[in-house]
DNA sequence: CTGAAAGCGCTAACAG
DNA sequence: CTGTTAGCGCTTTCAG
């Protein structure tokens, strides 16, 4: 800057002045000025710039897994609206660590960003406080910070989504109805437990632990899971499964287990045979998913795009400075019936 | 850092030192200073920091679209990268417009990001020259820069992907392969174009021009070409798409068309049954996706991580001093068959 | 081992 | 309309 002001003849401040279209500077003057930034390649140093302003026009984004659907298209939202506010996006996966999520945010901290919006892998986020009273402003989404942090909150109605699939599968009759979990230290699995057991309860069904398998979406698991449900005394005749990934995993296992893929659903919306490959099992799956219209996999769908974006508007709603109570949101999911969730059990077998 | 040194009773360098680990310190001192440091809740600044070093130890990523699974695994390889380096990642999503990949590119640039990964939208990238002249590395991924921008490159094989994903149709007894491209003015739509037609004129069959149809990957475009393939004299009776979310899109389009959902391979390998809902179409896709496996689609596999692995880890070969000529890699594909895309045509009809 | 001074590139505040 | 001065928070350089 200092090249310019001496090669247009002006002064430093004149360039800056130029720079950022502010008034008050004399057109000629301007164009001597622009002549020398053309002539000598400048380009304004934003880094230098958001320094001296104290806002650096930048926000920090941590996600479990920038490579997984789900977070990528919430990522994806937090992207636009940044970039609609003129804010460059810092983005990092905490791969489910929580000493991972802290490292990325309080890496994003030193650089100052304005602001976060976190899906927390942690549950404690006490390390967040003296970030709070330097003033940066943070957004929780899809799970809630840990106790005795205060922050703004985006969540998906999860015990009301888990709780929807379940009541959907017992309306089809079914009464023996399992649970494929993720880790139940993750907030939104221990909340779609949650939902399936008030289902249960409402329908007046018993929760019996033998139904419920909770752990990482992997194949071998739920394979193993799978093979103990099914071979079970009394298995179960529907599955809830917890989450995107689990779905999809399951599917395949179940595949491999019965010996066939799964079934399309044919012309007709909803086909009374069942799908092969589910084994004659009714499926809900947590979370929508690419293919699941073509499988005829009935979900329980999210908006990971509507979760990043209203995160993403709250923060900068903060960051203009309004200073209300903590809000928490909670976005509504959507059952999708395509098949696989409106198949009755079959018909009861006496035992003996 | 005042507060703290005033607070130490140390001067400011001496803090500085403390912050960074510098030697040549007395541990007494420095505990005097950690203290003073605990108690106000200093964090140092990493803005000023890179603003005084030269280095911003930041890269910015631009992709197309940070939602769509193909670039969110080379995104989050790139992060990987990034952040082992000790660097922080901004990212951009181009959306395909040229205009706003150099936004995206410039404003990372104003920020002094040390590198830059670009997968570029458009076709001119005379706008770099002045970055590239001011020290800023880029290295391209999935599609080389516009003539006359010198810069590292990172590619799949396309050509030879689509001639293997042709030829293997052609193998399997087909003679009328139809190829759904993307948008031809895309780089990688290109190649694969000429892949196909390396394969077709290896194999002495004719170039058909009916036989192609390049467009985006949208439902309704997809199916008017596909409607208009089917239903000409003499049809295709295989099919090479030409992206990820064309195959996807393309199922979908069949499904609607031939009234029900493509099939699954069933217990064997390679079913000689026509998978329901492809009407009897062979099927070979560029790109793996999810459920592939169980849909029993035959694709020609890109490998999106190891590309912005390769990317990644050859701009900080550059950041690290590596002043070699530029270099272009080109990474492997691999055709998976699964069953769609070895499929025997249909019996030949005679015509009349 | 510690400190004082200068300055990274820019903008805010106040002159002229 | 233009310029001067100070300083954002840090590190570099050089001197004690």
């Amino acid at each position: 800057m200092n090249d310019v002001a001496a090669a247009a003849g002006v002064a430093l401040k004149t360039v800056s002045r130029v720079v950022n279209n502010e008034p008050g500077v004399n057109a000629a003057t301007a164009l001597r000025v622009h002549a020398a930034i053309d002539r000598l390649g400048y380009r304004r140093n934003d880094s230098a710039r958001t320094l001296r302003r104290g806002r650096t026009a930048s926000i920090g984004l941590v996600i479990e897994d920038a490579a997984d659907v789900f977070y990528s298209s919430l990522s994806r939202a937090v992207e636009e609206t940044a970039l609609h506010h003129g804010c460059l996006l810092f983005t990092g996966s905490s791969q489910e660590d929580a000493a991972r999520e802290r490292d990325l945010v309080l890496a994003f901290c030193a650089r100052r960003v304005d602001g976060l919006i976190i899906v927390p892998a942690g549950t404690d986020h006490t390390y967040l406080a003296p970030e709070f009273e330097a003033g940066t402003r943070a957004v929780f989404a899809d799970r809630p910070p840990g106790a005795g942090c205060e922050a703004d909150v985006v969540l998906s109605d999860n015990v009301g989504g888990a709780r929807a699939g379940t009541a959907h599968l017992i309306a089809h009759g079914h009464r023996r109805v399992a649970f494929l979990g993720d880790l139940p230290r993750i907030f939104t699995a221990a909340e779609r437990l949650r939902g399936y057991r008030e289902a249960l309860a409402a329908a007046g069904l018993p929760y019996d632990e033998d139904l419920v398998a909770m752990g990482p979406a992997e194949p071998a698991r739920l394979r193993a899971d799978l093979t103990r449900l099914l071979g079970a005394s009394d298995p179960p005749t529907a599955l809830l499964t917890g989450n995107g990934r689990t779905t999809v995993e399951t599917l395949r296992a179940l595949a491999s287990i019965t010996g066939s893929a799964p079934g399309p659903v044919t012309t007709g919306a909803f086909p009374d045979r069942a799908p092969p490959g589910l084994g004659g099992l009714a499926l809900v799956g947590f979370d929508d998913f690419e293919l699941a219209d073509l499988l005829g996999v009935t979900v329980v769908a999210q908006d990971p795009a509507r979760l990043g974006r209203t995160a993403a508007d709250l923060l900068f709603l903060r960051l203009a400075g309004d200073d209300g109570p903590v809000t928490r949101f909670e976005l509504p999911t959507r059952l999708i019936p395509r098949g696989s969730g409106e198949r009755p059990p079959p018909p009861r077998r006496d035992r003996g």
